[in-house]
DNA sequence: CACTCGTAGGTTATTACATCA
DNA sequence: CCTGATGTAATAACCTACGAG
């Protein structure tokens, strides 16, 4: 991948080669398609408590994003139902997302085991919290269910299964002493390949996303919509960073080169004094003398006082040939930071 | 003017990985 | 070679401020 490089200006100029238009082949308008033939989503749940504040109001508003067709209530659980044909027919020319395919073609592959340890965190939950859940025999056993599991706003319920479903969803392993202990404690969650490799797509041909290509992107990738729009924000920020660091770079050597230049040309202009001042005395002559015309190098005369002007001419022309060489470095094109793998 | 929404910029917390004793 | 402690880079998630509508 690659960066375009805009001194002149802020960052947006540096994208606009991925602001082409957007042809209706482009991967959202292929999000956007394949979103109609998402299965449904549909939610469980209470109430978030009071959106007094702004920001508590915008995560609320994340989760009604993320469960916004399934009533005026935030939800509890996301059930998402996701079709093989709507990953496969768009995408897996591309990108293979084994935690729906293995899932969904019903193989005992690791979405497998989400399921159940999902199916599972539905039990404790309706265990725990009383709550008017499905049950785990329901028909929601037949289908993928590997969310976490949110109650106000971000924080997780069900620790210790959700922590299972990071270990086998997300293929980490690390001990969370902190998060036995502590239940506020912020979940992160690594975005697999698969997704971080999707989004980078997505982040080619828009770098900004508007709200319907949020929640397609969120449905293809089983992300939240919060994720994703958290995703492209800190996508944009390291796209500036880098863009910062590769201009920074840029105008170091230009930095360079120009003091280079500078001190040549100090360098010259001296031995130009001392030469003046160490002319021969057929360099003074005041009546006719011959001199070098600079620009046909023809030996021509001149007079006294148009001799001295063809001098400084000369001279002038001896400086103005020596032009900076050419800068080295192009800065047109930057490789972006790559997702970690 | 107040409000909502999206974004930028900065920060924090978590994770993966490398290094070393 | 294995293991645990430690440091570090990457990045997901969060907070705050600001401007546009």
């Amino acid at each position: 991948m690659e960066l375009a490089l805009s001194l002149g200006g802020d960052t947006p100029k540096s994208f606009l080669f991925l602001e082409k238009s957007s042809s209706s082949s482009s991967l959202h308008e292929k999000l956007m398609d394949s979103s109609k033939d998402l299965g449904f989503c549909m939610g469980l749940g209470k109430c978030s408590e009071d959106k007094s504040r702004k920001n508590k109001q915008r995560r609320s508003q994340d989760l009604k994003e993320g469960h916004e067709s399934k009533g005026s209530s935030d939800p509890l659980l996301q059930l998402d139902l996701l079709p093989f044909s709507t990953v496969s027919r768009d995408t897996s020319s591309q990108l293979h997302f084994p935690w729906l395919t293995e899932n969904i073609a019903g193989e005992p592959g690791p979405a497998g085991k989400v399921l159940d340890i999902n199916r599972r965190q539905l039990v404790a939950e309706e265990t725990e919290e009383g709550a008017a859940l499905s049950s785990p025999n329901s028909a929601i056993s037949t289908f993928q269910v590997n969310f976490p599991i949110y109650r106000n706003e971000n924080k997780l319920l069900g620790k210790r299964e959700c922590e299972g479903d990071h270990v086998e969803r997300w293929g980490n392993s690390s001990s969370r002493a902190s998060d036995e202990e502590d239940g506020s404690a912020r979940k992160k969650l690594r975005l697999t390949k698969e997704q971080s490799a999707f989004l980078e797509e997505s982040f080619k041909e828009h770098n900004t996303l508007n709200p319907k290509q949020k929640l397609a992107l969120a449905k293809q990738l089983n992300l939240r919509p919060r994720q994703v729009e958290v995703w492209f924000q800190n996508r944009r920020a390291r796209t500036k960073l880098k863009q910062t660091e590769v201009d920074c770079e840029y105008l170091k050597k230009c930095c360079e080169t120009l003091t280079e230049e500078n001190k040549r040309l100090q360098k010259e202009l001296q031995e130009l004094r001392a030469l003046k001042s160490s002319q021969p005395f057929y360099m003074q002559l005041p009546a006719t003398t011959l001199t070098m015309c600079p620009s046909c190098e023809r030996v021509v005369t001149a007079t006294s006082s148009a001799a001295a002007a063809s001098a400084a001419a000369a001279a002038n022309t001896m400086l103005s040939l020596a032009k900076p060489e050419p800068f080295p470095f192009s800065p047109a094109q930057v490789q972006a930071p790559q997702a970690a793998s």
